[in-house]
DNA sequence: CCTTGCTCCGCAAACGTTTGCGGAAGCAAG
DNA sequence: CTTGCTTCCGCAAACGTTTGCGGAGCAAGG
């Protein structure tokens, strides 16, 4: 248990006082060039490393945001996570990695613990219960961006997929290619993504003058027990559906596998279309085509966003907050097919 | 920007002074019933929240741990993170989520920032070449422990996979099964889980008495491109290997995608059997075998040790490091077949 | 020689806690 | 009434920084 060299150390070292240090090592220009480089030289041969809660307690700023998301297994977290760690790093920022599993208990306490730590900023994928919280935050300087899902009970600057367009896209994509009965396994309706798919996707029959058939659709988790429930519904169908739509990444394990199970063979006996990329669609034989709902992109904008707010130049919350939207985008792969309407 | 609510305050609307609300608040029953029970109350009220940084300042602890991993895509990683944030929060941590990529010169910098950041402790995976910079923190009071990766060049509490053994097991299953020419794709030698588990394989051979054939491993980085070229190689020889057993996830994705181009299906035609479980390939059908490296385990006991350490009763590091190993365990589902001899 | 202005630096006060030390009660015993 | 002990609380110092203010030194201008 060694002393930590501080900076009264190096000030004594180099016969000057503490203040004189710290502006030295600061850099401003508020030293004589010469004192400015001998304590430099100083710090490093002692091996000074300022103390960041010292630091923090004065300046009020510590440079730790908080980043709040339901888990990691999701594919989009993941990359939020990884994306928005390596931005905030590369511009000096550490993060402070939550999971709240989408519980709005748990939401609440980490939204606790992280002012306590005084953090600067946070990116959060909201539950939507606590709100108020995010609210107080916002008012006490600290910036927050949502993210992935919007907090409907407060006005909050806001990054999201564009989850309309999206489903949209895909869904013409299969009315492009012959298919009359789509099955749609989807978000559960509570969730802005799940209602916002659902519309994107009756949106595009609509357009093709093609009836909505509510039995086509089965909403619920974004998990594999979901997916393979939904296949099933779908499957067990009088006129079976020639084409699907999966939720996402996790959901549609639980169709493939449901489609193995009755020996169904994508793409010749069914056409499937998944929401949201992940690397194993692409090596996956066959491929699967995918909307790509650009986690990626939207990483990137959230810290961007955050950052922005975070510089010095402070622009005072607006009064309304901004919501941005990520294009999603269709690739093609091996998964969908043409049929004969 | 509202001002925070502080010790002063409260203790002001208390009519006492600022070190009995302290010690009020703290609870030790340094102070009268009474008065704790009434300074509590008007905290609450007031909505006091105690300044971090100003105690960690004078306590000389954060509450925070770093957690340095390589990535979030790999899963035992993506796990090691829930896990450890999960039991870490339980004990009243915060985890600082760091990604080296497993780059030195990142982790380098990340260890420097967690030191700045005056972290309690540290799980990391090192990457092996800053050993000295980890030496350095255990040596000064924080405790650090290793997981997945030991450091070789230096003593550290270590938790690892029981890589030998489950190389071993999984290859003596397949040699069960009758397997004679078992295809094994591994990681680079360079590092302890590919050497280990190629000695696995090894011991497994030998006690079968079974010659071994160095042209029948590939070893290369934990990617879908090292699986897919690896499987190329292996069928591409005359004697084509009856089973394959691949290195993790990741290179799995590569194996399976060789297979299919070649319409060699599982387990009719090939037996293949991975390491590291992850949901897919339980819902995959065939559902795939797999030897499960214990991933939850090890994150669950990689944070136990440390929490244990960080306790009041912080055992002295002892003079010679413990290393751990995480029994792995075989999880046999449809992938693999027995063939004849 | 005095004033003015500029550059560089030190003094000391903060930031919000925790904690050693000592003092003020209260009470019982001598 | 004094003594001694216990219980509760306040004073003030400390943790390691940053920063407003002012002072010393010096050069130039009057």
């Amino acid at each position: 248990m060694q002393t930590q060299v501080t900076l009264r150390d190096v000030a004594r070292a180099a016969k000057v006082s503490v203040s004189t240090a710290s502006r030295a090592l600061a850099g401003g220009g508020l030293t004589s060039k010469s004192t400015e480089a001998r304590l430099q030289r100083i710090a490093t041969e002692l091996g000074y490393r300022p103390n960041t809660l010292a630091r923090g307690l004065k300046t009020r700023t510590t440079r730790l945001v908080g980043l709040v998301v339901h888990n990691l297994t999701n594919a989009s977290f993941r990359v939020l996570a990884e994306v928005v760690q390596r931005r905030l790093r590369a511009e000096g920022y550490q993060a402070l990695l939550c999971i709240t599993a989408d519980d709005p208990e748990q939401e609440a306490v980490t939204i606790e613990t992280l002012t306590d730590q005084r953090v600067d900023g946070l990116i959060i994928c909201p539950t939507g219960r606590n709100g108020a919280l995010l609210a107080v935050l916002e008012a006490n300087g600290t910036p927050v961006t949502c993210v992935v899902r919007r907090d409907e009970t407060v006005e909050l600057e806001t990054v999201l997929a564009a989850d309309p367009e999206g489903a949209f896209a895909g869904t013409r994509h299969l009315l492009e290619l012959g298919h009359r009965r789509i099955g749609l396994i989807v978000g559960r309706q509570e969730t802005t993504s799940g209602r916002e798919r659902l519309s994107g996707y009756r949106r595009a029959l609509e357009e093709a003058g093609i009836p909505f058939d509510a039995s086509l659709v089965h909403a619920g988790r974004y998990e594999p027990e979901t997916g393979l429930a939904g296949c099933r519904q779908l499957l067990d169908r009088d006129d079976r559906p020639s084409a699907l739509f999966a939720a996402n990444h996790e959901s549609s394990l639980g169709v493939l596998r449901g489609l193995a199970e009755r020996n169904i063979v994508v793409p010749d006996d069914i056409s499937l279309l998944c929401y949201e990329d992940v690397p194993g669609f692409a090596w996956q034989r066959p491929a699967i085509s995918v909307v790509d709902s650009g986690a990626n992109a939207m990483a990137e904008l959230a810290a961007d966003r955050l950052l922005q707010r975070l510089r010095p130049g402070a622009a005072p919350p607006a009064a309304t907050a901004r919501e941005y939207r990520i294009g999603a985008r269709l690739i093609q792969r091996q998964s969908c097919r043409p049929v004969a309407p």
